[in-house]
DNA sequence: GCTGCCGTTGACGTGAACGTCAAGACCCGC
DNA sequence: GCGGGTCTTGACGTTCACGTCAACGGCAGC
């Protein structure tokens, strides 16, 4: 007897990854997703669920569905056509350049918001007198020079 | 005399962050720049330049413009608004948040990503010889399952 | 057999972030 | 004073990722 393995309504499958139904059958119509059909209901496997959870990892970082698509369709890739998996290979090397700069974006942004925050603690923390105040400012400039992020 | 201090036309800016001039006169609609004008024409200073770097990173990273916007006028808050600074505090702190659960989803596409690569660098660097075919197949599935991110 | 509830397929609407004209102002060299 | 280039302000078009609505099928309980 063979493990019937889970499946999941496509209400269930959107409540779970707070998502609307439209959203999982739109990603149907973009071939990101093909569950089966029992009748006319869609009926979500296991694996299913996992495409979906790339698929939304994926957006989270930015990706378009499209690109989304381009991905999964690459883990599918069948034996033998290894000219495609080349230029998998390419693609995914790409991609893997894109994400190093975006992540370095987004050290970057953490960054300055940290700054931000230090110097609005700073300037939260201490009541208006006179001496703090001019060395809240020059804080200030210098937190501000480095928000800038001129360089 | 005081220094003039570099100055920069619109094309100019959209060349060098490779943007189109529409998209900074959109920036502007949306209350993210304010170019001095000089007669109808736009003339941006190096702070405006500075802002429009945060602005170009805040967009890689994923903020929508109208987050941005606020964000940056934050950063221009004068002083004695205590109340404002605190609930920007909150803002900063709840984006930081945000900030680092998206640097967690990064390093799980890159790690993927990463995956994917090394399978198909294993599948091309072989001859499809018997021996390291089923080799080949226990990795894939191995590659697949920690893919699929299924944790 | 009627009411809910969950599901389905179109078709149209929406917000964000611009792109794409159109029509004209301004200045420069000739 | 005329072409060429750069700039301006509307106004409308476009793409993406869905939301929303209409109209309907199928099953469960009463």
């Amino acid at each position: 007897m063979v493990k019937p393995e889970r499946t999941y309504s496509i209400s269930e499958l959107a409540r779970e990854f707070k998502v609307t139904p439209r959203a999982l059958r739109f990603y149907e119509d973009k071939g990101l997703l093909s569950p089966r059909r029992e009748g006319l209901n869609r009926v979500y496997s296991v694996r299913d669920r996992a495409r979906l959870q790339l698929i939304l990892r994926g957006k989270r970082v930015g990706f378009p569905l499209s690109e989304i698509r381009e991905i999964l369709d690459l883990y599918d890739l069948g034996d033998g056509q290894r000219a495609q998996m080349a230029t998998a290979l390419k693609k995914y090397r790409a991609r893997m350049v894109a994400l190093e700069a975006q992540r370095e974006d987004l050290v970057g942004a953490m960054e300055a918001l940290q700054n931000g925050i230090n110097w609005l603690e700073a300037r939260l923390a201490e009541p208006a007198s006179p001496a703090s105040v001019s060395a809240a400012r020059a804080f200030e400039r210098e937190a501000r020079r480095r928000m800038d992020g001129t360089g």
